[in-house]
DNA sequence: ATGGTAATGATAATGATTATCGTTCCATCC
DNA sequence: GGATGGAACGATAATCATTATCATTACCAT
């Protein structure tokens, strides 16, 4: 399948926002990003945040994770994986893999039913959470 | 597992509320839930209706999804499934994979990760809109 | 340079959910 | 049977993430 973005200018502030997420491994929101962004020097209206985090996404060059309260952004230069999220810390852990993706489509399959994305999220408690619980 | 749900009193609005969605097949919100109520003669105030979906899921009484915008509710004597949800007619589709269940549980153990709950939703076009689609 | 379109930023608006608070309902104890 | 303290309700204000408005600015192509 061959993805074709469509063309985008990439102005100072979607390039800033763009550097941001793909020189961290972070799943940013947008008002972290704003922050961030502010506290390096290269301040952004939060409403160009929003629309550039839009614009970036439909370009296919981020990609996003929808939680319960908020949108978080990542880089889109790696595989396409899920991810737990810890209750406890937040943190986000990632995962791939490949026979969960292929069961899911037969699935949709069965149903007549035309994928056009997912999203698996796993709820609970890290490793390290986990461990620090047994006070 | 012995689930143990905590001592609540079926008050006239939550027994409202469970019914309603006991009686049917829909994944409401809590806006729908209101309305619906209402026309059938018992009105409850939109916060009650907030809090008793949240007490009734407390005890295990309903099951939710979380949405991009908002949070739907449904009935829990069912067995555990998932949900495909058309982007076209907002219709969601349910299904259960008993594979794709252990293999998420398979991979959370890899790493380390106590899994609580978890959530899968695919995106897509039903077999109906599929079809209508070719005009 | 100039006109036109797209992008930005400050701010208002929206929509779902939660918080507040005075009132009402209930179970329990004289 | 009535007093009483806590739980539940309902109306409404507040919150929070996101989107809409709109005047201003930046960029592109004649
Ligand atoms: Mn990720
Ligand atoms: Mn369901
Ligand atoms: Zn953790
Ligand atoms: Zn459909």
């Amino acid at each position: 399948m061959i993805i074709v973005p469509s063309m985008i200018r990439l102005t100072a502030q979607r390039q800033a926002i763009l550097d941001m997420i793909n020189t961290s491994e972070r799943h940013w929101d947008a008002d972290e990003l704003a922050r961030s962004l502010s506290d390096s020097g290269q301040s952004i209206g939060i409403a160009t945040v929003y629309r550039g985090l839009a614009t970036l996404e439909e370009a296919g060059l981020i990609e996003s994770i929808q939680l319960a309260d908020k949108k978080r952004y990542e880089r889109a230069d790696k595989a396409h994986h899920d991810h737990m999220i810890c209750t406890a810390c937040g943190s986000i852990e990632e995962f791939a893999h490949a026979t969960i993706e292929s069961l899911q489509l037969s699935v949709a399959a069965e149903k007549g039913f035309a994928v056009s994305g997912h999203q698996l999220v796993m709820f609970g408690l890290c490793r390290k959470c986990t461990q620090g619980e047994q006070k």
